[in-house]
RNA sequence: GGGCAUAUGGCGGAAUGGUAGACGCAGUAGACUCAAAAUCUACCGGAGUAAUCCUUGAAGGUUCAAGUCCUUUUAUGCCCA
């Protein structure tokens, strides 16, 4: 990798004697009661990790360092800062690892938090240990469940029948959340559809609050327009088709209800709830054709838009609401089967795909607004016509948003103004072992009660063989000691729920118990939460900017309104970084051969030289490539910084010119932190160096510099600072204050342009006014060069301390 | 198909609408050395002896001034269908 013979190899002995040091003074530790009485309380959160066998990858170390920097930064600044970690242990990668292994979860987990502990500390991170939390832990789930109870209260957990998907290979069911185009997310393989009656949350009664209130946060463009996405709302009507001679009706949802008079058939998709009940009077060929496409509608690379088919549904007939024409129902391919209603109206002269159709199946193509629909869909507005029924509706003459005005008022039966969202309710449970267990007891005479909170934690049983069971249900169900209970509220025979929390559950309020994590009274003291939330910044990776944040956002919503916190919103800011890649930018992975572990990078060139490296790769929130060619910089960057520390070039008096350079980058560095340049950061560090080495400086820069460099590399100028006969921690130190007055020196180089193109520069002192600047300007070679004649210049363009620009016929 | 990103030297990457290429890597020349490594000095987008001209995926536009803003377009990546 590295043509350098690297001395700094022993840094890790340095490293190792710091991180020691630091844990012997508790640097990095806040206290509860520090915690209580901050004045100046600033939260840094990272995603925490699912601490799996493998360890530390290098992925968690990109926002792991990044934040680490601004921890420190912070810290530095005079901040309570609290930067936390924990692990996410509950789930299904640490229950197939441990089904793996041949070990029980809780012993696994004992050796790879440890393993994961020490790793994070061999980073250098700041992390506060003592705080560390782990989701699978009684003492964290206890509130787990207790925050299921009180979302059971507020009516926000509710048991329905919820379409499910079960994964044959994982032995799992799944949400359509958990889905990847239609597959499943962990192993890729097709799943199957199964119905299942289990605990839901109702996160879609949140859908609009979660939507308006991303104004009141901090979130990057991207993040908000993915939550806005992912909610999916849609404004429209349901419109009701009655099936003639049946008490079912078809309820279709349209945003173009003003072309009610235009429907000449009902499409449903194959998924619909009553098709199979249809089915049954129809011909093979269609029942084959309707499962093959259920099929195929699983396979990941199925594209509903493409295609355009159906099948006639020979045995009912649909109502229409306002006119009571009789309608044909068909099953169609491009009716969305796990979105909406599931049917559609099909208006073929206003709708492309409706027209395909229809044209397909020679239906009637009624236009109803005015226009040609001889041979496409008419999609842009116009007047109605064709548009009235005796005295229920007219709209005749009126244009799209009219007709809707008026269909809406006129308060028509069936047919009714709704939102749609594309956000469906939280399926809230695992046919898994090793999750929360739900504390819930099915009692035939009380229903289900949720237990009191004396019963709490409901701790997980052991088990040795925790395989899910080939019937989908979860292994606790064999655990039938633990299943019979008594019920809370009439003491008489009731079973639990045997079903299990999803991973999703603890990631979503383990921030809190950062907080406050001995606590056995509350998850969290109220004064505490007042204070320390929202959090100040959050940083983790794109791809948990939909699900989790969204999750744990309504759970926060649910606990504000339950009176347990007290925020609208549970983090301030939320930032991201992109993804390390393997070098040539190809994905990172154990079957390719190309993994670089944190460790790997380590043990070659020291922690410091490997957390600059990690900032310098590229933007913090672009995708990058690992690019070794760099680390030979960093080397020789912190080898010169140590040999000037030595002192032979220190100066009694620091020249203007180094001044400058000290302060103005140190002007910019807060907005830099701030924004997460950390690649620019470590290129200004360098750039002050560079001056300093080229001019020399006094000890009272260098250590300045020593205190600026020392979030990135803190074992590295600790040590340094030490050498130089200092006794405090330099992490402990202020941080730098720029001084406006050395940012200006008495002269500058002033460019010049004609016409828009840069032609030269002038040297001008910093004061010169307008008049000043044209003078110098006119007296420049520049003039002369470009046969300026000063009676053809119209117009000067002059901003002093930037340009200068002449405008004329040259 | 929809949404959102991204595109800058040989490479990684910098640039509140105001000197494009900071910083680093690689490269070239020189110093030191018997020699090499390390280190130091200078150069380092392209054309040209030079003056100067050209250059931020492509094409238009706005502006005194565009890598940056607008329109169209191409390629790549991510998310959703």
């Amino acid at each position: 990798m590295s043509s350098i013979k690297n001395e700094w190899a022993y840094s890790q002995e340095i490293a190792s004697k710091w991180q020691s040091e630091w844990e012997h003074n508790s640097l990095y530790t806040v206290s509860q009661e520090k915690l209580k009485n901050a004045k100046n309380p600033y939260y840094v959160l990272v995603e925490f990790p699912y601490p799996s066998g493998e360890g530390l990858h290098i992925g968690h170390t990109r926002p792991y360092t990044g934040m680490d920097v601004v921890a420190r930064y912070k810290r530095m600044k005079g901040f309570d800062v609290l930067y936390p970690i924990g692990f996410d242990s509950f789930g299904v990668s640490a229950e197939r690892y441990s089904l793996k292994i041949g070990k029980t979860p809780q012993k696994m987990l004992e050796i790879t938090t440890k393993k994961f502990t020490d790793q994070l500390k061999m980073m250098g991170y700041s992390f506060d240990y003592s705080r560390i939390i782990k989701t699978s832990d009684p003492s964290f789930y206890k509130w787990t469940q207790w925050m299921f109870i009180q979302f059971y209260k507020q009516g926000l957990a509710y048991k329905s029948p919820l379409e499910m998907f079960w994964c044959d290979e994982c032995k799992m069911s799944l949400t359509h959340e958990d889905l990847e185009k239609g597959a499943c997310e962990r192993c890729k393989n097709p799943v199957e559809r199964r119905v299942k009656e289990q605990w839901n949350l109702k996160i879609t009664q949140y859908a609009d609050e979660l939507i308006d209130d991303l104004k009141k946060v901090d979130y990057p463009s991207r993040i908000s327009t993915e939550q806005i996405n992912w909610i999916g709302k849609n404004t429209g009507f349901s419109v009701d088709f009655k099936v003639k001679n049946s008490s079912i009706i078809i309820k279709t949802f349209t945003t173009r209800v003003d072309t009610i008079f235009g429907v000449s058939f009902i499409a449903i998709a194959p998924e619909f709830m009553y098709t199979k009940k249809w089915l049954e009077d129809e011909n093979n060929d269609t029942k084959d054709w309707c499962k093959q496409l259920i099929k195929e509608r699983l396979d990941p690379t199925f594209c509903a838009d493409k295609k355009i088919n159906g099948k006639k549904l020979n045995s009912i007939v649909c109502i229409h609401p306002i006119t009571g024409k009789e309608l044909p129902v068909f099953i169609a391919d491009y009716v969305i089967g796990n979105y909406g209603t599931k049917a559609v109206m099909g208006v073929p002269a206003h709708d492309d795909r409706d027209y395909k159709f229809a044209d397909f199946f020679q239906l009637e193509i009624l236009p109803i607004i005015e226009s040609d629909t001889s041979s496409e869909a008419w999609t842009k507005d116009g007047r109605h016509i064709n548009s009235s029924y005796k005295n229920i509706l007219d709209i005749n003459g009126l244009n799209i948003e009219e007709s809707k005005k008026k269909i809406s008022s006129s308060k028509l039966e069936g047919i009714e103004e709704t939102t749609q969202y594309k956000l469906q309710d939280w399926g809230f449970a695992r046919q898994r072992y090793w999750g929360e267990p739900i504390p819930m007891v099915y009692c035939e005479k009380c229903g289900w009660e949720p237990l009191p909170i004396d019963q709490l934690p409901l701790i997980l049983p052991p088990m040795t063989d925790y395989k899910p069971t080939e019937e989908g249900d979860s292994p606790l169900a064999k655990m039938t000691d633990w299943v019979k209970t008594s019920c809370p509220k009439c003491k008489g025979y009731a079973e639990r729920e045997t079903d299990t929390m999803p991973t999703w559950a603890g990631s979503s309020w383990y921030f809190m118990r950062y907080l406050d994590n001995n606590n056995d009274k509350e998850f969290v003291a109220e004064s505490i939460l007042k204070k320390w939330l929202p959090v100040s910044v959050y940083n983790g990776g794109m791809e948990h900017t939909t699900r989790h944040l969204l999750y744990s956002r309504f759970w926060y919503k649910a606990m504000k309104d339950g009176g347990s916190v007290f925020s609208d919103e549970p983090y301030t800011k939320r930032t991201f970084n992109g993804l390390i890649l393997a070098e040539g930018g190809i994905k990172m992975s154990k079957s390719l051969g190309n993994t670089i572990s944190p460790e790997d990078l380590v043990s070659q060139y020291g922690t410091d030289i490997s957390r600059l490296y990690i900032l310098f790769l590229g933007d913090f929130e672009q995708s990058t490539a690992l690019e070794s060619s760099s680390i030979v910089g960093l080397t020789r960057f912190l080898q010169k910084v140590e040999r000037f520390s030595r002192g032979e070039k220190f100066v009694e008096k620091n020249s203007s010119k180094v001044s400058m350079v000290f302060h103005t980058i140190l002007k910019s560095f807060n907005d830099k932190l701030e924004g997460h340049k950390f690649n620019v950061l470590v290129a200004n560090l360098m750039e002050i160096f560079n001056s300093i080495e080229r001019e020399g400086c006094n000890k009272k820069m260098f250590e300045d510099f020593l205190k600026i460099l020392s979030p990135f590399a803190p074992h590295f100028t600790e040590e340094l600072w030490h050498n130089l006969g200092n006794e405090t921690f330099i992490s402990k130190e202020n941080f730098p204050l720029y001084i406006e007055k050395y940012t200006r020196v008495n002269s500058y180089i002033l460019p010049i342009q004609i016409n828009g193109k840069l032609r030269g520069n002038i040297e001008i002192d910093i004061d010169a006014d307008e008049e000043k600047i044209k003078a110098t300007v006119l007296n420049s070679s520049i003039i002369e060069r470009h046969n300026i004649v000063s009676s053809k210049i119209k117009k000067w363009i002059i901003l002093p301390n930037k340009i200068v620009n002449i405008i004329g016929e040259f």
